[in-house]
DNA sequence: GTTTAAATTAAACAAGTGTTTAATTTTGCA
DNA sequence: TGCAAAATTAAACACTTGTTTAATTTAAAC
């Protein structure tokens, strides 16, 4: 079987994969638990992918694929320089939502760590975003809408930082804003939270001295 | 001898556990990686600190004890409310950029996980961060000088997730930036990063409509 | 229905895990 | 110097880890 091809078996390995590894690491996971919460038997996962760290990489790889189509798309948009910026950190945070567990795998599995193959894949996705942000924003400075003396790379930490750490403390968040629900919780961060980075964004772009 | 004393041995302990559970996680991490590196023998850890558990209790006890007081030490200063806000980054990204590797071990050890305690100490910390901020920004609100339409509690996501994203993608800014040295990168940090993160922060905080 | 490849299984493998034990060495104090 | 407490050690403990093996079942093609 092909290491591209995913059948449904494959798919549904991965998925608990994500699961597993975002609530208890890399490291913390055992190929037993996955095979337990996926009803396979444990020797499938080294028939399907060989190792639990070409596992790692098809999962980065299966669940990174299409955002950067998703960004190239917001580029050709017919929006107005902000409209863009808005939409693009309403893409970000949907994203990140929905693929709860891999950025944190993304992270912190691939910091430090000699996985060479999994990481290069990350940085090229990271370029690419950072090109699209960067194509956006110098559209909104050549009409005369956005400030310069702003380091158009660091809008980006900003954007996915503040979503990140609102996500990692999470239980923080939830008791202190008095969210008892995962519905509360999840509004709060399409209503509020989104509100408040592209309140940021904004404010970091056209504000004027 | 005492669970909080700390002689020199146990501190020797807890610096090369804070290194090697910030580079390969906790799980990642052995008791005879901690041993090898701090040269002692294996016994010494459960010795000193009870289990590998209480051995990442001890050390975010102590990494974390002082952080406090440095915030309510600021509170008292006689500065301008924009001022403070600065000085209060200035604080955030210095202490995290200390203390490298604990902030790493605090978010992703203890999301998802049933490390009660160690949450605990940790909640409690980031409570009293929040009262600090809180009111240092109400008194810029008194004075007329910060608006008032903002979610106080997602400024700190903001500034703290900025720095660790940036951090938590070192390598990759250090080839986007051409940060070839340790003190070129650092030196970054210390320059652009906070001054985007001051501007940013300001941005949202003295904006006008 | 037979055949061939793919899928699935239980069992075993060696290596590494955190922790405990019991013996030995070092230390501090009378 | 002598002695009790603390520190340190090597060895063993039971358990979990990722991976492989060889046998069996299932599926598809002819």
């Amino acid at each position: 079987m092909s290491d591209i091809e995913l059948n449904d078996k494959k798919i549904q390995i991965l998925e608990v994969a994500e699961k597993l590894f975002s609530e208890k690491g890399f490291e913390g996971t055992s190929i037993r638990d996955i095979s337990k919460e996926a009803k396979i038997n444990i020797a499938m996962v080294s028939y399907y992918f060989g190792s639990k760290e070409r596992l790692l990489e098809a999962l980065i790889f299966y669940k990174t694929v299409d955002l950067k189509l998703q960004l190239e798309n917001l580029l050709n948009e017919n929006l107005e320089p902000l409209e863009k910026v808005n939409k693009l950190i309403e893409i970000y945070v949907n994203r990140i939502c929905l693929n709860k567990g891999i950025y944190r795998v993304l992270h912190f599995e691939l910091y430090n760590k000699k996985r060479e193959k999994s990481l290069k894949a990350f940085t090229e996705l990271k370029k690419g975003n950072l090109k699209s942000v960067e194509s956006i924003i110098k559209q909104g400075q050549d009409q005369g809408v956005f400030r310069k003396d702003i380091t158009i790379p660091l809008i980006t930490p900003t954007i996915i930082g503040t979503f990140f750490h609102f996500h990692m403390n999470r239980s923080f968040f939830e008791e202190l804003l008095d969210l008892k629900t995962e519905e509360m919780f999840n509004n709060y961060i399409k209503n509020d939270l989104t509100k408040h980075i592209q309140q940021t964004i904004k404010a970091l772009l056209v504000y004027e001295n």
